[in-house]
DNA sequence: CGGATTATGTTGGCTAGCGCACATACGCGG
DNA sequence: CCGCGTATGTGCGCTAGCCAACATAATCCG
């Protein structure tokens, strides 16, 4: 069937969503609505950007894609953020590339406009540094997470980072394209999604994941979703939250901490 | 010996010295120096930042502390740039902390300065936010170097990065603290040295490392120095750039690092 | 309906890096 | 100049995830 134009608005994304009055009909007459298909290309790497991005269905994902060929997710974004934050922090291109990780709706701003309007310095600027600033927490956090946690803990984090970003439980989506998300092999991918529909957690058919039980992911995912949860909540309150954050036990920040760099790792 | 007050001046800080007259004269009085000793806490995670920090010769470095006690260095900072970036980005916390990886000189500002000069959206603003999205590169590089490259290679790119911050080409430094920086075991950075030394490339002595033969390292690093390099030197040409820099075969000069310190927290 | 395409399952061998448990030796401070 | 504290060297078993080469099966499409 062809892709039926759905309903959408711009307060489905929620940093448009969070726009005082004033700012946003300022803007509203110059958004575009798109439709972005699964795989389409936004941003290549290094090239200039034309339009930054608002999704409101849509899953869009900034990569890094190495020389030999493998490639990682840098960060996503979904209908609580926005895509081409290079553009008002000075370079004009960025050296990831930018693709739809599930096709849906959005809306697209002429990139002039978007730098007009972060230079009246407004609250629109102050909105675009903060989501700027969480972007920072989950690139660091997928960078440490990375290094230490397990495929199948990164797995539950993408997981469930992606499902706040969905009206749905059932992603539109291969396991080759999680792999290539996450930057392990296909196999690899397979075998932890394996493990989890085992365990009840999630159910997969060619080209399709649903998840089954939330709280299950929650169980095993590593302290990473918290950490970037909890930073966007803290940095971006006014902007509506996905229904359910996964708070574990956390009493407060503030953690106890030793006083030089830590030089053992193993000490548990 | 004591101490010694060795003689700097703020514009041994790249983006302190690429401020024009205007903004510079305004700071100045109030560019505070300060001495920082290795292993010193300039953030502790989750803590409100009292000061941004310049770094003249010292080397400042963005942690991120496992819940497991292991950790990785999430970003470093030197002379190229600053630490605190999160302050006008909108949080006033990260979820990392920052510690002294080299001990030197800097100059610290109060952030209620750094804060309002940067509303006043001039050169100052700009300049930062082009830091900020360096920064990011370096930060989203690192992530995808930690997945995809070797324990030689990132030596390598981390020594290389160091050595872009130092006057010198000794570094002070256990290969224990390498190792937590790196996120991996000491062990591991014990071989990775070993052959390095092996090559002649460096030398290194209890808590010494010398660096022999920088054309070496550049031969075993992987792309993600480059790409660092050339990304710092693309967003902030204007800014002093270190004596030598590697970029292959491409035309264009390149270098400058970011760090950020802030030692308000935890003084020794 | 049937075949081509493409996603997923599986297997075996391989390696980097981990964890642990030491041995050794450097060099600072008394 | 001695000695202890700590930085470094090594060895061994282990595991996660890699690489390659398939077998199987679901869906698309003619």
């Amino acid at each position: 069937m062809p892709p039926m134009p759905i309903q959408q608005s711009p307060n489905q994304n929620h940093l448009l969503a969070a726009l005082p009055a004033a700012e946003f009909e300022r803007l509203a007459p110059h958004l575009e609505p798109v439709e972005m298909l699964l795989g389409d290309v936004l941003y290549e790497s290094g090239g200039l950007l034309q339009h930054v991005y608002f999704p409101t269905t849509a899953i869009l994902s900034m990569h890094y894609v190495m020389e030999n060929g493998s490639s990682s997710e840098i960060a996503g974004v979904g209908n609580e953020g926005m895509l081409g934050i290079s553009l008002f922090m000075g370079g004009n291109t960025t050296p990831s590339r930018a693709v739809v990780q599930t096709g849906g709706q959005g809306y697209r701003l002429k990139a002039q406009l978007m730098v007009q309007e972060f230079k009246r310095a407004g609250l629109m600027q102050q909105l675009m540094l903060r989501y700027t600033q969480a972007l920072i927490t989950q690139m660091s956090q997928t960078a440490a997470c990375n290094r230490h946690h397990s495929l199948v803990q990164q797995l539950c984090r993408w997981l469930l980072l992606t499902l706040d970003r969905m009206p749905t439980n059932e992603l539109i989506m291969t396991q080759e394209l999680v792999a290539s998300m996450l930057g392990v092999r296909r196999e690899g991918v397979t075998e932890a999604a394996g493990k989890l529909q085992q365990a009840g957690v999630i159910r997969y058919r060619r080209g399709h994941i649903t998840v089954l039980d939330r709280s299950g992911l929650e169980s095993q995912v590593c302290e990473c979703y918290a950490v970037v949860k909890k930073e966007f909540a803290r940095l971006l309150p006014d902007v509506r939250q996905p229904q359910d954050i996964f708070l574990p036990p956390q009493p407060a920040q503030g953690e106890a901490v030793v006083h030089t760099i830590d030089r053992s790792r193993s000490r548990k």
